[in-house]
DNA sequence: CCTTGTTCAACTGTTGAACAATATCCGGTC
DNA sequence: GACCGGATATTGTTCAACAGTTGAACAAGG
């Protein structure tokens, strides 16, 4: 995998960023134009619009969604705050690039939350439906073939696990964790032999939890990170 | 406790902002505009130089420190994103105020974090040596008699507890909970009173640490956060 | 008395232009 | 090929301007 050094150019999109503001716009008033920069730039950056690397310049990119530099700036500075976007100062931005020493941080960081928040789950049922919810999506994608769209319920699992613990300052964590693994995600060269095998081990997670046996639960997921830790760094070091 | 809900006004500060960013600039190049002016609102905001709900209007905050309203702009939408203030379209923004659910939340996260890295804590001397150190930054303080000091060493302590999980993001996340913890602190009719026990408490708990037996710490690290959280709750309620 | 416009001042959201400060590239020199 | 100075491109920062909103004061009407 090589890394991506140049940077985006493109014609004006200003249409693509007003469809984003508008689906926004779903519930409350019109969303401002850094909050639709910001979710924009986000969704383009975690779908891998632009590999690792890539330089951000503040000209095209502003003119390209006929916003201002300022707002732009200020999108941007807040993704460098997500940590997806790295900043230095008269060199500009560049999409991150998730290097080995990242991805055992972030996953020291997953064990030591997800494996609590397990250990710790209250009964509650919602919770717990909110994580079948997600292994079955993992399990529809599979049989549709979306290896990508695999990928992200398994996210989605994990983000429900975390969810047990009942803590919004731990979901919001994991939810920048997770972003940030998505970063890393992209240099897989093949997307259905890392994702299908945890598939069923997501099941089986779900299943011990539904049982009540937490222990166990904790004793799987650790195993499972483990390994997609042991694996991600292998690709990622290649 | 009443609170301020007026907005913050003062004559022009440009040398406070000057002296801040020659200490930024102990190290590397000379700190950016906005970076310099978020550390400075962030130290302010902390140390409760605002009352909580306070209103920080852009032209007066950048009228008096001689900066542009755009580089305040930037520096408030970051503590924003750290959630050291609120901001509401068109309304502006205004300092934190810390409810007793925010309280409870808080707590709920750091119960998990906390004490997940005593149990998991490696033996790792020199993260226990910070933890001692934290106690007896307290007791000099306690000696001394200056309370606000005390409460800043507790703070230090946990955030050296985190540290024993050896996770840059975990000990990120508990700085930001800490900070926010800080906010509501500052409602404390009795400093004095509040920390003051906590002084042994910790001492035992590192103690404990430092002798191997995790469990025991952990569980009186429990109780501690139970018992702050009570009080404190009681008194952010009152 | 309460509710419903109306008006106005204050502030925020956003843009454009301009200039300073710095990094990067490029050609010449040794 | 390594080192140096200047031209060029970007970023950092400010100022000025204007449109949109909010909040409050106030008048009108039920």
């Amino acid at each position: 995998m090589t890394i991506e050094q140049g940077s985006y150019e493109s014609p004006i999109d200003r249409s693509v960023f007003d469809q984003f503001a508008a689906r926004l716009a779903g519930d409350l008033p019109r969303p401002t134009v850094v909050e639709t920069m910001t979710a924009l730039l986000r969704q383009e950056i975690i779908d891998g619009a632009y590999g690792p690397g890539t330089r951000l310049p503040e000209e095209s990119l502003s003119k390209r969604f006929r916003i201002s530099r300022h707002s732009l700036r200020e999108a941007m500075r807040l993704l460098v705050h997500e940590r997806l976007l790295v900043h230095e100062t008269h060199r500009g931005v560049r999409v991150r690039t998730v290097d080995v020493h990242d991805l055992g941080e972030i996953f020291a960081a997953r064990r030591v939350v997800e494996c609590a928040a397990v250990e710790r789950a209250s009964d509650d049922g919602a919770a717990l439906a909110v994580v079948r919810a997600a292994v079955r999506e993992g399990q529809q994608a599979a049989e549709a073939g979306v290896w990508a769209t695999v990928g992200t319920a398994d996210l989605h699992f994990h983000q429900a696990i975390t969810a047990l613990a009942g803590s919004s300052h731990l979901d919001e964590l994991m939810r920048r964790l997770l972003a940030e693994l998505r970063l890393a995600l992209h240099v897989l060269a093949d997307p259905r032999r890392f994702h299908e095998p945890y598939l069923e081990r997501n099941d089986e997670i779900a299943t011990l939890l539904e049982r009540g046996d937490r222990t166990a639960a904790a004793s799987a997921l650790r195993t499972c990170l483990d390994d997609a830790e042991r694996q991600l760094t292998a690709a990622v070091a290649a």
